[in-house]
DNA sequence: TTGACGTATTCCCATATGGGCATACGATGG
DNA sequence: CCATCGTATGCCCATATGGGAATACGTCAA
């Protein structure tokens, strides 16, 4: 088997910098494929397929305006990344970090195993 | 060009379903490929080889014990991506969305009021 | 109608993925 | 030295990616 889709969901959709891309100048508002062309300096193409998968996995979301697509961020497709990620938070959060070295240490004296000598 | 590689950044490696099923186990503690593949109930050379990619990114740690290996998480190298999709939660938070509501009307009120310090 | 514009779609192709399986490698115990 | 455990690597292959370039629409302007 390949690799997942990149239209499999948020992440792998999101794996892409371009997309990534694509999603942070949304961010800014509506844009048209053209704005975005021009914003990202890629071919329309790229843009437009890009587009397509962000669409697909409901990254984005398009209003049609004459010859124009104006496409929007659809933020709340993220959350499960955010949510994902946020569980590991505690692993880097200075905070959490000191926490966790002294419930280690707790948890090594109760448990009194030791390998070496 | 094909989609960049899997150890490119944690974004990449971190879309395979596996590989965040394997640091979700990791967050338990350390673990040694035996325990990996009891865990998540695949293959051994498919763990040991997602542990690679994770490890090329910096997701994960190694410690050598006998003829084991004792696999780390290294949570840091999540913050890219908390970084990120931390920057689009106002878009999904009620909270945020609210706020943005009451900005934007601010903003189309008083227009030209500018406060800087 | 003709033509220009804004986007989407199609074709081509080098690339490398991830699983299955066999096997190589280092460490440990007889 | 030999057998075995714990892991890592090598191979094979179907799959689909993402860029480039050409082109097929659909819409608006003369």
């Amino acid at each position: 088997m390949a690799r997942a889709a990149t239209t499999t969901d948020a992440f792998n959709a999101v794996a892409e910098p371009r997309r990534r891309q694509i999603l942070d100048v949304l961010a800014r508002g509506e844009q048209s494929v053209t704005d975005l062309v021009a914003a990202l300096d890629l071919a329309q193409p790229q843009v437009s397929k890009h587009l397509k998968v962000l669409h697909e996995v409901g990254l984005v979301t398009v209003r049609e305006d004459g010859r124009r697509r104006l496409y929007r961020l659809e933020g709340r497709g993220l959350k499960p990344i955010h949510d994902w990620v946020a569980g590991f938070a505690r692993h880097w959060e200075d905070r959490f970090g000191a926490l966790d070295a002294v419930l280690e240490e707790l948890k090594g004296e109760t448990d009194g195993n030791d390998h070496e000598g």
